[in-house]
DNA sequence: ATAAACTTTCAGTAATTTCTGAAACTTCAT
DNA sequence: ATGAAGTTTCAGAAATTACTGAAAGTTTAT
């Protein structure tokens, strides 16, 4: 299972990105082997070509099953478990996106809400909570709308992105075509 | 500067997050602090109210002005700093989202660009090719989908994120709309 | 030119996160 | 039941990242 070294710098830099991303390096670079690697392959592989130990190894598998960008594939015959991706590129940029949604937005709108019951105590606390309040209903936004576009499917969303700068005259056309609904704003 | 109970909250919590969005607690938290604070803050200020070094607050400012988030704002007949937020929380919002994708995505296009020049040394390495290049190009949509939806300023993105479903609707129609442009696939 | 008021830098320390490797556990064939 | 082949867990070590505080730097008023 030695690398290619075309497949070295890619792993190297899924690595390095990881922390960006959500994760570690680690599990940045057992992503980038895994997708990369056509055939499926084994933790004791992984953790050969990678150079890390096994224990670690086995970590970082369990958190990509977590986020649910790999999965186990299981080789007749064999006794040990393999690995590969959990979908294609599409899907597994999907969700990461969602996987992140949670852990970035949700424990956050979570605690605005909270925020937002309580009665304000003074003149202070009033701006304060209005400017949660703006937060809280970006967030809402976002959120309602990322899983509108997760809907959609890739095919959909695809042909949305394509359409580049068209979304902003569709935008014009909008309210003749669907009249009386979304008219607010 | 005493913050009260409901800022306090909200400026821990966001320090708490502050690592997950891009930066470290500290940041975070003084994010929120001159977010949720009507008035101009003072860097001694913010540095009493989180009890944080002097020179840790420092940093958190420069960090925050490199992020676009926050600005100077001077007082006259004061000889300090003080310091309020970039914008209306909708314009901080998307700051956030183009210099994470600044730091999250474009070094990879970059690195993928550069490992899709070199000629494939064999099967595997031509098919792992093929993957970087699938990965490519779902960067590149999303980057060019990025700056479209930045393009149509807060108002129109507000009304197409408020769209909900019509988007399906109207990607429905789309064919017979705009004719001839963007009818690939 | 001086000094007061303030900010920035950065070497060293502290806190946090990640990794290792050995022990415990599981599964399967016999 | 035993043991071989494999996986997982977790306490401690290593690596990374963040923070402090003192010294150096800046700016402004006089």
């Amino acid at each position: 299972m030695k690398m290619t070294p075309l497949i070295t710098s890619a792993v190297m830099h899924f690595g390095e990105m990881g922390s960006r991303w959500g994760f570690n390096r680690t599990v940045g670079q057992i992503l980038a082997l895994i997708v990369l690697n056509e055939e499926p392959i084994s933790a004791q592989e992984i953790a050969d070509a990678l150079n890390i130990s096994r224990g670690n190894t086995s970590m970082g598998l369990k958190e990509l099953q977590s986020w649910r960008l790999v999965k186990q594939h299981l080789v007749p015959g064999e006794r040990k478990d393999f690995f590969i991706p959990a979908g294609d590129i599409w899907t597994l940029a999907n969700r990461v996106f969602e996987e992140r949604r949670k852990r970035e937005i949700d424990p956050t709108m979570s605690l605005l809400r909270d925020l937002l019951l309580d009665e304000a105590a003074n003149e202070k606390e009033a701006n304060a909570q209005q400017k949660l309040n703006e937060i809280h209903d970006l967030l809402e936004s976002i959120t309602a709308w990322s899983e509108e576009l997760q809907h959609l499917g890739p095919e959909k969303l695809n042909t949305l992105m394509k359409l580049g700068s068209g979304v902003g005259r569709m935008l014009e056309l909008k309210d003749k075509l669907l009249p009386g609904k979304n008219s607010v704003n």
